[in-house]
DNA sequence: ATTGCATGAGAAAACCTTTTCTCACTTGAC
DNA sequence: GTCAAGTGAGAAAAGGTTTTCTCATGCAAT
C-alpha cells in the first residue's frame, strides 16, 4: 500500500490531467483519469475494471471504486472501434403507421437493453433509394447487425440486405435464400379463432378477411376451411372498417339462414362488422359471435363490445429476432430458416361464452 | 504523373495491403486501401476525399475515383472518435404506441438523414429506471444530441435530462428551465376548428373534451370560449370513443335546443360522437357538424363518414426539433424557449361546407 | 550561384480502449 | 547464493480517421 501510494505520487503529473481532474476540459471523464486519479497505469486501470489480466486483488478493487466515484463511463466509439462491436443494430421498416413495427421494437429493445445494445430505427416508406441511404449510414456505424422487418409476411424491403457483412435477420416480412426469418403463424392463429368460436357452440361461422393475394389471407382463409369446412362462404375485400361493414350487408342481404359467427381478418374489419350488426339489430354477441386478428388495442379494445382477436405476439417475435441477430454477431452459429411463433387468443367480450380475462 | 507512377510502384507493398485488396480480409475497407490503391499516403487519401489540405487537383480526383472505385466508406465510429462527433441523436418517449412518436421520429429522420444523421429510438414506458439506462447506453455511444418526447405537453419524462453534456431539445413534452421545447399550439388549432364551425353557418356549438388536468384541454377549451362564447357546454371526459358516445347521450337528453355542431377534443371522442348521432338518426354533417382534433389517419379516416379534423403537424415538428438538436450540436446558437407550432385544419366530410381537398 | 517562397505530399500525433508483451520484483527450492 | 517460477504492473501496439507539422522539390528573384 505505501508503496503504491508513494509510486502515485511520484508519477509525473501531466497537464492534461489536471485539467481534467480540474474539470476545466469539455469533454468525458476518460480512463486516463481513472488511472492517474488511482494512481496506475492505463492499462492497469482497463484490466482492473474489466476484470482481465492479473493484479492484486486490491488494485482492481480501487481502481473500480475510483472510476465509480468520479463517473467513468468507457467510450463505446474508442471501445467498438478496437472490438468491431458497435453495441448498436439497425431496425429497417416500410411499415409508415409503426402498427407492426412498434410492437416488434418494443421486442427488440426489452431483448438487447440489458446487454447494451441500441437501436437505430430507420423508416424508408417503401423508397429504394432511401432504404439504401440508411443501410449505408447504418454500415458506416458499424452495426452490429439489421432487423428487417415490414407490415407484410409476403414482400420484400425494396433493398438488398442478402450480401452485406453483417448479420440481417427478418421479422415479420420476407427475408431472402439462406436467412433467418421470424414470422407468425398464421394458420394456427386462424385456428385457433375458428376453434374458440366451435367450443362455444358456433357452427354458421363465416369469414370476412382482406385482399386474396395477401399471404396471411390465404392462410388464415385456409385454416378456416379446415376447421369450420365449407358451410359458408369466404369474402375476400380489403382491410378497412367499411368492407367488414359492406360484407355484413351482402351476407345479410342474402337469402337463407344467416351466419351465427364472423371470423374476421382483422380487428378493422371485425369493428366494421360489429358496427353493421348493431345498425341492424343483431346482438353481438347473444345472436352472433365476432372474432377478429391482430390484437390492435386501438381497434380492439374501443370497439362496442371489445373484440376477442388474435394476437400475433408481435412482441415476442421482436425479442426473438433482437437475440439472434446478436447471437449472429457474437459469432455463434445460428440454423438458417423460416421460424413460425404461434399466436395467442385475446377473450374480449364480442364473443360470449366466457368471461373476458382482463 | 509519370512521376507518381512510380512512386506507387516503388512503394512498398504491405502484406496487409495485399491482404485487403484481394478482399481476403474480413473487414472492410480502410483508407488504407484507398492509400495504397492510389499510390498515396494515408494523409494525402485522406485530405483529397475530404477536399481539405493542399494538393494536386489530379491527385484529388485520382484518389476520389479510386476510393468510389473500390467501395470505400469511412468508419463513423473512428471518425466520430476524433471529432467528437457520432453523428447519431437519440430519441426518448414514453409514447408507447407511438401516436405522437412515429410522425415526430419520422420528421426527425426525415431532416437528419441528409446530413448522415441516425437516430436511436428508446422506449422508456414511463420506467425511470429503464429510462436512465438508456440515456446511459445513449452518452456512452456519444450521441450528438437527445430529443426527448411524450404523450403529453405537461408531462415530464421521468429521467433528468438537464445536466447532461450534450444538447436536448424537447418535442411534445414538457422541458426544463432554459431549454428549447416545441410543441403544438394548441390553442390556435381550436380556434381554427370553431372558427371553421362559424364559417359554414354552425352557430350551436359545443365541445366534448378529455380530462381537464391536461394542459391542451384547458388551452382548447379556452380558445372554443374564446371564439364561440359560452352558449353551449364543454363536457370533460376522457379520450375515449365510450366517452364520445356518452356526452351525446347527454346532450341529446337534454331538454331544450340540440347543438348544430360539436367539437370534439381528439378524433376518438369525436368517432364516438359520430357513431352515437348516427344511433339517434341525427345526419352527420347534415344536421350536426362534428370535428375532431389530431387527425388521426387510423380513426379519422374510417370514421363514416371521414372527420374534419385538427393536425398538429407532428412531423415538422419533429423536423424543426431534429434541425435544431444538430444545430446545438454544431456549436451554433440557439435561443431557449417554448416554440409554438401552428396546427392545420384538415377537411373531409363530417362538417359539410366544403368539398374535401383529399 | 544563392536565397526565398510556393507547392505537393508524407510523418506523426491525437482520439480512447483493449490486449499482448515485457519487465521488475518476490518467493521457494536447490 | 543462484535459478526457476510466479506475481503485479506498465509499455506499446492496434483500431481507422483527421489534422498539424515537417520536408523535399522546383521555380523565380536577387
Amino acid at each position: 500500500m505505501t508503496i503504491r501510494l508513494v509510486k502515485a505520487f511520484l508519477k509525473p503529473i501531466q497537464k492534461e490531467d489536471v485539467l481534467n481532474i480540474s474539470g476545466g476540459k469539455r469533454g468525458r471523464i476518460t480512463i486516463h483519469e481513472v488511472a492517474s486519479a488511482a494512481g496506475v497505469s492505463i492499462s492497469t486501470a482497463s484490466k482492473a475494471l474489466n476484470d482481465t489480466g492479473r493484479m492484486g486483488a486490491e488494485t482492481r478493487e480501487r481502481v473500480k471504486r475510483i472510476a465509480g466515484e468520479i463517473g467513468y463511463r468507457p467510450n463505446a466509439l474508442a471501445r467498438g472501434l478496437l472490438s468491431k462491436r458497435s453495441f448498436t443494430v439497425g431496425l429497417l421498416t416500410n411499415d409508415t403507421y409503426g402498427r407492426f413495427t412498434l410492437p416488434v421494437m418494443a421486442g427488440i429493445s426489452d431483448a438487447l437493453v440489458d446487454h447494451g445494445v441500441s437501436v437505430f430505427l430507420c423508416a424508408i416508406e417503401d423508397d429504394p433509394a432511401l432504404a439504401q441511404i440508411h443501410v449505408d449510414a447504418m454500415l458506416d456505424k458499424q452495426v452490429d447487425g439489421i432487423i428487417a422487418t415490414g407490415k407484410r409476411l409476403d414482400r420484400r424491403l425494396p433493398v438488398d440486405l442478402s450480401n452485406l457483412h453483417v448479420p440481417v435477420v427478418y421479422a415479420f416480412t420476407e427475408g431472402t435464400q439462406n436467412s433467418v426469418t421470424f414470422r407468425s403463424d398464421d394458420e394456427q392463429g386462424a385456428r385457433l379463432a375458428v376453434e374458440w368460436l366451435a367450443t362455444i357452440g358456433r357452427r354458421r361461422i363465416a369469414h370476412i378477411t382482406g385482399p386474396e393475394d395477401f399471404f396471411s389471407v390465404r392462410e388464415r382463409a385456409g385454416a378456416y376451411h379446415q376447421v369450420a369446412g365449407h358451410r359458408e362462404p369466404v369474402l375476400y375485400g380489403v382491410w378497412s372498417e367499411n368492407w367488414g361493414h359492406e360484407a355484413v350487408e351482402q351476407l345479410w342481404e342474402r337469402p337463407g339462414e344467416k351466419p351465427d359467427a364472423l371470423f374476421c381478418g382483422n380487428d378493422q374489419i371485425a369493428r366494421g362488422a360489429v358496427d353493421a350488426l348493431r345498425e341492424r339489430g343483431v346482438k353481438v354477441p347473444q345472436d352472433v359471435s365476432v372474432i377478429g386478428f391482430d390484437n390492435w388495442e386501438i381497434v380492439a379494445a374501443q370497439t362496442r363490445p371489445p373484440l376477442t382477436t388474435v394476437d400475433m405476439e408481435l412482441k415476442e417475435l421482436g425479442r426473438q429476432a433482437g437475440l439472434t441477430v446478436l447471437a449472429l454477431a457474437e459469432g455463434r452459429p445460428v440454423e438458417p430458416g423460416v421460424r413460425k411463433l404461434p399466436c395467442r387468443l385475446v377473450v374480449r367480450r364480442s364473443c360470449g361464452g366466457r368471461t373476458p380475462e382482463e
